[in-house]
DNA sequence: TGTTAGCACTCACTCATTAAGAGTGCTAAT
DNA sequence: ATTAGCACTCTTAATGAGTGAGTGCTAACA
């Protein structure tokens, strides 16, 4: 039961009034506003059928209509047209993202406040999941007699490292040797496979000839090793913007307020519901989103090295620009996987710099 | 002009009764709740005279009387008991912050976490300021023909790091060299120290006999040397519990709840004025605060190896528990400072484990 | 002189009523 | 098929009465 042209554009133009104004949008503005040559009379009939196929609902008998979330996700689909940026949000992007590109967190969270600070909506960012990352090299670097520091070094140049003390005390040759034993062993490998063979066997012990000393250090060693290895995995999570919600309508009862905070109290919940939905542009909207049912969550992938992934997005009601905010989670997640090409590079051509050619400032 | 012996026993029936129930009280309440053996009439005339002092004050002419910040201070420096920690907190404590010892920031946020648990207020955790850390060693490690780490240790531990590629080659000799020399130049400095003379002089220019290559190469480093201290100079702030405040009567209105979020937008607005805080446990009372007018601020300082200095802290509206919480936060930050004396040791002796010693659980 | 009982008064809060306004849904005319 | 007209519905804001908690004052009391 397909929709008429006409019906198409009551809902289109309902679906941009009540994006607007966020308020039930009825016939008679909507006759006068978009000129659709129609009066409201027949514009209340139309919005009486689109309401039985469920595009649009009634708070209440004498308000106007409301699109529903599946008025919003037919638009996303079909009547959505892709928007140009302006012109100034492409200049803000250029500049404030290119200042901080040599460390990593800084600038995935300044990706996240840019975000933010654009759409006036929610927004957040997710480090780079790295499990497909593999182990480039062990280092373990002496402090004190008993002090030293392990560092792991991932191809994609992921460093982490912990301090640790040991009961035994050791030498620089000592350290040397299980080093460069530790990354024969484990170069190569993804984090993933190291951890998981971890458990199952006791990794490393096809090395022969090791004094009982060595025996200790190594025993007082890998505990850690693991635990850094698990601690490479994890994921950053960084929220911005949680205020802006406060100047939108829908959240101005102090209830719903609540719900949304409490939403990014569960920051684990989170980060692992934002890792498994899929690459590119998603969106979901209203029901769609098991728990935040009546939010509308976007989300985008940037990669780092072409390779690992990472995730960035905006989280608002329903009722959102999504022509706008689609095409700026492009522009910008484009961006970043451009600065992430060559980590630390500080010379490369900014990508997308075609300011200028079209031009829709607001 | 002193408060005689009653008036300070009505005002603190006042304050404990307000704070219980967040509502104006009246005189006859008190009087029947609490048994000072005077009528409702005497308790009115001396509130009248509190009042007049400026330590309570009327919402309108028919209400009850709140106590005034002034009266909280009057509670805090005078009135207020030292309280015992419930079995219940302490066992929580220990057993919550054993767990995660060996990961700093971790340790940090899950005291935050807990803290914000058991006042079921909004917490903060500052990582130690670093300004008087001094620096061990420093070292350069080679990952492929153009990437390198860069890595600086602090004297307690303190490992940063960041991958750098270079325009210009390198081989393992020149990053020994040029590490070993610049260890030697930094070692036993103070961060603050290196940056501030760096900007100055361009230190190190001293080393003489230096080939075009490595010259090249120093330069290449320099920056990000640079960069990695300021780096490491960041404090980095956690905060817990924000949604708490939303059961809080004072932050049922929107605008307050608002108010109060946008407070901590601004982290880096927040964390000076954390820093600039005394040590031990202090506490602001509303006016006393700058902005945040009607909160109060309780932070109380740990201690890294006796030696850095890091905060914590909890925010809520004036009325609040006093004494439970200054309690939890003194036992808080002495679990903390203790677990801190040697990082990374796992099997030292719990602090303070006097369990079962004096209870009063709720 | 300090304490207390009594009482008038104030003010917020609740609840019902009313009026206004926006918008629908139906019907009949075009 | 479209439209004008009109009754009807429902929200919102404003008004006003009633209620109750609590004060402030005064006069009596120990």
């Amino acid at each position: 039961m397909d929709l008429s042209e006409r019906q198409l554009q009551i809902l289109q133009a309902i679906i941009n009034d009540y994006v607007e104004n966020a308020e039930p949008v009825g016939s008679r503005s909507i006759a006068k506003k978009y000129d659709l040559g129609v009066s409201p009379a027949t514009i209340r009939n139309e919005m009486s059928d689109l309401e039985e196929m469920g595009y649009l609902t009634h708070p209440h008998t004498s308000a106007g209509r409301v699109p529903s979330d599946k008025a919003y996700r037919l638009y996303v689909n079909n009547l959505m047209k892709k928007k140009n940026l302006s012109a100034r949000d492409k200049r803000l992007i250029n500049e404030r993202l290119q200042a901080s590109r040599d460390e990593f967190d800084q600038t995935i969270r300044h990706a996240a406040e840019l975000l933010s600070e654009i759409t006036h909506l929610t927004s957040f960012a997710l480090t780079p999941a790295t499990n497909e990352e593999t182990i480039s090299f062990i280092r373990l670097l002496p402090v004190d007699e008993r002090t030293l520091i392990l560092m792991i070094v991932g191809e994609s140049g992921n460093v982490t490292n912990t301090t640790l003390r040991l009961k035994v005390p050791y030498t620089q040759e000592m350290l040397d040797v299980l080093s460069k034993n530790m990354t024969v062993t484990y170069k190569g490998r993804t984090l993933d496979d190291v951890l998981r063979s971890h458990i199952i066997e006791d990794v490393g012990s096809d090395i022969e000839a090791m004094s009982a000393a060595m025996d200790a250090l190594r025993g007082n060693v890998m505990p850690s090793f693991i635990r850094t290895l698990e601690d490479m995995l994890n994921v950053n999570l960084y929220m911005e913007g949680m205020t802006n919600i406060f100047n939108l309508p829908e959240y101005s009862s102090i209830d719903r307020a609540r719900d949304f905070m409490q939403l990014f109290a569960q920051k684990d919940w989170f980060t692992q519901k934002m890792l498994q939905r899929g690459d590119g542009v998603v969106v979901t909207i209203g029901d769609e989103n098991a728990k935040m049912k009546d939010c509308t969550l976007i989300t985008a992938t940037y990669h780092v090295d072409g390779k690992l992934v990472g995730k960035i997005g905006v989280i608002g009601p329903t009722r959102m620009k999504y022509d706008e905010v689609t095409a700026i989670m492009e522009y910008l997640t484009n961006n970043l996987s451009e600065s992430f090409r060559l980590t630390g590079s500080s010379d490369s051509e900014q990508p997308g710099a075609d300011d200028g050619s079209h031009e829709d400032d607001k």
